[in-house]
DNA sequence: CAAAATGAGTTGACTAGGAAACTATCTGCG
DNA sequence: CGCAGATAGTTTCCTAGTCAACTCATTTTG
């Protein structure tokens, strides 16, 4: 019985590679006891300002739950505040603490130096294909409200 | 104060879209009660008979723990055996049942359509271009950080 | 207007995975 | 020999994420 090899799957790939891209990256950040999730929640707030829960899960192609367990823990490490909305009580709002914003462009620098760890060898021009396949995948499922830049 | 945009870097976006195929996946795989971790389990297994639960982290790029958890569920199944090695009683052996091996051909179906959702748009040599770039990020790390735990 | 529907956020059960400590088994060296 | 160390596998604890059920506040509707 002859099956098309896993390996022929882009998503084989893309899952073992994004794995292992998350894991170095994770290595770094814990040594400023962040982690790649905070990571990211912490760099979209930079951004914003400030962002209900929801707003923020859609953007990040998260669920409610997963967000409102991650502001549960960057509100515990004091890098990010929940703030009540007095007009309309079900919705809060996130926004960075004076800490958290002044956290963000350290932990930037590291992500520039984990994503040319692994990617700066290729091509220009390699990196601009798989950057836009990617964004046009997300585009196509209408999964993600794409930045706009 | 500007950083470098969070959407510049590959890993942002490998991560991004890895999540969402794993998860169309794994909506197709659950109606067969397997997981996405379990199918490349099974998968690999189908290709090589028998292995180590070791050998089998390293070629998945786990670690034995995980693979441990994963073996476990997988003889919960039915679908994997293991088997004690009497000459070295430190090593385990395993293996497809005879209903995991009929198991595959039907999940792999799955991966073709699943990849194709995804990726099927794309033109042969952007899908080249993204599968080389992946393998090669791979066969990097397999050279000089081979943990190997 | 009361009751139902909607929507925001939380929680609990589950899969997924790493790190590190642990057990059990072998191997190699003095 | 005999014990120190290596090696295979397991287990515990943590982050990460989903789903589904739940609570609570607001809005819509009968």
């Amino acid at each position: 019985m002859s099956l098309s090899a896993v390996d022929s799957h882009l998503g084989y790939w893309l899952r073992f590679v994004s794995n292992q891209v998350s894991h170095a990256f994770a290595i770094k950040l814990a040594a400023r006891d962040v982690t790649v999730a905070e990571w990211v929640v912490l760099r979209e707030l930079f951004e914003v300002e400030a962002v209900t829960p929801s707003q923020l899960a859609d953007k990040l192609g998260l669920t409610r739950g997963a967000v409102s367990k991650l502001a549960d823990r960057l509100v515990e490490k004091a890098l990010v505040a929940r703030a009540a909305n007095p007009e309309d009580r079900r919705y809060q709002t996130l926004a960075l603490t004076q800490v958290g914003r002044r956290l963000v462009p350290s932990l930037s620098a590291l992500a520039d130096r984990n994503d040319s760890e692994f990617f700066g060898h290729l091509s220009a021009a390699d990196r601009a294909v798989i950057e836009v396949a990617m964004r046009d995948i997300v585009r196509r499922l209408g999964l993600h409200n794409l930045p706009a830049d």
